[in-house]
DNA sequence: ACATAGTGTAATATATACTTGACATTACAT
DNA sequence: ATGTAATGTCAAGTATATATTACACTATGT
């Protein structure tokens, strides 16, 4: 999986700590920092909490222009 | 969790039935099923992949407005 | 009446998302 | 030099996404 940098550049965009984006997503700041660096796949009902902190839409932070992916 | 139409809604537009867009998407019938009947919460990678084989963006299959969802 | 396709559902098993607690590093204050 | 805030990472545990097998129900076709 690769990093999730549009994640972390709303994230800068907000100026949001991973904790504070942690404690307003309601999840440890392990598993936000885990989703940028891409360690894993969040689900889609976190990815939507996410979302609606940081304003902005799924399609903008979670998309992804194919690459192999190897699934 | 409450049930996802859109994706069935997309599915029956392309005249897919579970079972193809389980094949299609790697995974088991009863994913699909899960998803649709809103039993789980799938991860964001299944859903990208669920999206590129019904033509659809996240946004349109997985965005929801809000409702309570005592996350 | 029987077969078959599509769907919903249940049980058990496995992989992995997510938690908690901890430690190291960098950078920026004082 | 010391403190602290932000980030990256690790290890061990818990919750849950997903697989597999199986069964029931509704259509529709023969």
């Amino acid at each position: 999986m690769s990093k999730n940098l549009k994640l972390k550049a709303a994230r800068a965009e907000r100026d949001m700590t991973q904790k504070a984006l942690a404690d307003a997503a309601g999840v440890s700041r392990q598993t936000i920092n885990a989703i940028e660096q891409g360690e894993y796949n969040p689900t889609i009902k976190l990815c939507l909490t996410i979302c609606r902190v940081l304003g902005k839409t799924l399609d903008e932070l979670f998309w992804e222009d194919e690459e192999d992916e190897t699934l």
